[in-house]
DNA sequence: CCGAGTGATGTTAACGATCACTTTGGTTAT
DNA sequence: ATAACCAAAGTGATCGTTAACATCACTCGG
């Protein structure tokens, strides 16, 4: 206890077994080429003083690489959440180790701080591009070390295509099926509280949520209002929306995920609009506390877990090319009709 | 592109600078005895090369530790993401890199299992003890390397001082002063819908939330109720808080989180209880959410990032005696009033 | 009875960095 | 002039592991 005693290393396990280090490496991997007897003889050394690889060493000695790094930046998110909780879940059944690095949204990283992040020159790395930091990242390991990058993001099925790094899902489409489902209602048009990705530098992807939403407008023949811009908080959200909520013109809202959607609930209620008798309100993510606030909200799901998947299977193809490419899936959003949505009230 | 070129090492800087590969390393890590002239020429070099230093080779060498890996199971709640929050911020400050390895509250990992998280023996660890996994794991890393390990989790101020590897906050002062402020409404006696650690295997430390509660209503000669324990999903919430909402003597609820809480609330509402007339409920964490929720949730903010920050540092100084000991601190726990508590309505 | 094959091990050389020394020159004090 | 010193740079060992090759003792077929 005083003595922090340092870990054991191979060499130390092959003396105590009376064998050479080569012998405990051959054992701990499990190769077949080890007498039964031998095998024991180390097993027990092993156990005895508590000696486990070291894994930097055996990446460095170039074993097996079986790791992977993901770079993401607000994990709050549930979309995000979720996609990692698919990768983790696809790598470890693999047996590979996953470390996370989380990128600071505030901070506006330098290129060197994002390479930073890995462990090593040509670290597998998944970047959560669904975000501005996420975005950026994305170019400096483009630029750096593309073959083994992987970025996970909204884009059409073309863009996937043809960019052999990307993963991700057509959010346009599924805004365009929310919007077309408000239209049905009966709705004269429905506005917009878009993500700042949906705007700005990065915005205006075929794939984008706000791209979604206008092109379904334009196809119907319907008034394209602009959409309003929001940040990423609840806070920003709450003032975002609030001429949206003053305008009694606004009969339907589509927001770029949950966490502006319950802002947007919350100001509807404040300013004593009835949803969704004056307003509709519908979500993106399904983000499961969606389901339990009252209204219960209308939101967009979409299988983030599979993509997610579907990103470590990619990566581990790029990575050696003797594994299959997965072939690009993008898995059909669903709407889920809740409380917060219905036809417009008529007007007397 | 083709030709998956391999990544520059210090030799091939060396030798394109025309210098020894130590100089180079000189260079990148800083060192004062380098002329300018050969500075430049290496640091020419290491731009044209593209060169970046393996991480996994320096520490091999011995090099600073300077890593940290973090081991959590759910970072969907706000307390945890939080703490780690603050763990990145310290880290990064000091320009510590920190991994986060994700526990999978399903599977009931090996002892191997979880070791095999860490990338060498005798990585500075950080466990979020919070929920089973994490209790599970800091068991674990405290058989295996308490010198280097620190677990955050709810812990008294005893407890606290007499582990040195511990960090936490006092939940069950925060429960007491939200279980006081229900009583002092007017509330006959508190209810409490327990998160799972404080109940079952893991839980009943003083310091836990289901315990503060107890306490203070047995201080003040109430009844104590059986608390009802609930599982960590909004579903499992929903369902298990059933019986309280049936029971029209129940007039206030402490929830064990804010999510246990929203599932009260949204249980309470389709019941047609008046929230706060009929019903108090109360969470935990002021998760960015309960403020806006309709009603609001009144619950109890702690300060994680604080504690995420307090970890760090007693890791440093565990991995590194001669940085300072932190005082254990606990920050103030503080109860946000907001539009789901109030005095009971008077029994006509 | 001998050469080839084979299964179990050992030996040596990386991997990419740091650390602890050593060497090389040029100043400076005596 | 010479010892002493110092800054700048180089050399070799080392960290813990795996890859590639070498060795050794058997067994087996001809």
């Amino acid at each position: 206890m005083a003595q922090p005693k340092k870990a054991a290393s191979i060499w130390d396990v092959a003396r105590l077994a009376g064998v050479s280090h080569q012998t405990v490496s051959r054992v701990v991997n499990g190769s077949p080429r080890v007498a039964a007897a031998t095998r024991d003889k180390v097993l027990e050394a092993i156990a005895e003083l508590g000696y486990r690889p070291n894994r930097l060493a055996r990446s460095l000695a170039g074993g097996a690489v079986e790791s992977v790094t993901v770079l993401a930046a607000d994990t709050s998110l549930y979309g995000p959440e979720a996609a990692l909780r698919g990768i983790e879940k696809a790598a470890r059944s693999l047996d590979w180790s996953v470390q996370i690095s989380v990128l600071d949204p505030a901070d506006t990283h330098s290129d060197e701080d994002i390479i930073a992040r890995l462990p090593r020159a040509g670290e597998p790395t998944i970047i959560m591009a669904h975000d501005e930091p996420g975005m950026r990242a994305k170019q400096v390991l483009l630029d750096t070390q593309p073959q083994a990058m992987v970025a996970i993001g909204p884009y059409t099925a073309e863009e996937l295509a043809a960019s052999p790094w990307l993963v991700g899902m057509d959010d346009g489409k599924a805004a365009a099926e929310a919007t077309r489902y408000l239209l049905d209602q009966g709705h004269e048009t429905v506005h917009h509280l878009a993500i700042p990705t949906s705007t700005g530098t990065f915005g205006g992807g075929k794939a984008h949520r706000a791209d979604g939403w206008a092109r379904t407008l334009r196809e119907a023949g319907r008034e394209v209002p602009d959409a309003v811009p929001s940040g990423w908080t609840f806070a920003e959200a709450f003032k975002a929306v609030q001429p949206l909520i003053a305008d009694p013109s606004v009969t339907a809202i589509l927001c770029g995920n949950d966490h502006l959607a319950l802002a947007t609930l919350r100001a509807a209620h404040l300013a004593g609009r009835d949803v969704p008798g004056d307003l509709s309100i519908v979500g993106f993510d399904n983000t499961p506390f969606t389901a339990y606030t009252t209204p219960a909200l209308t939101t967009v799901n979409q299988d983030f877990e599979s993509v997610g998947r579907g990103a470590f299977e990619l990566l581990r193809h790029r990575v050696d090319s003797t594994n299959p490419r997965p072939k690009p899936s993008w898995p059909d959003p669903e709407l889920i009709i809740r409380e917060t949505s219905g036809p417009p009230r008529s007007r007397s």
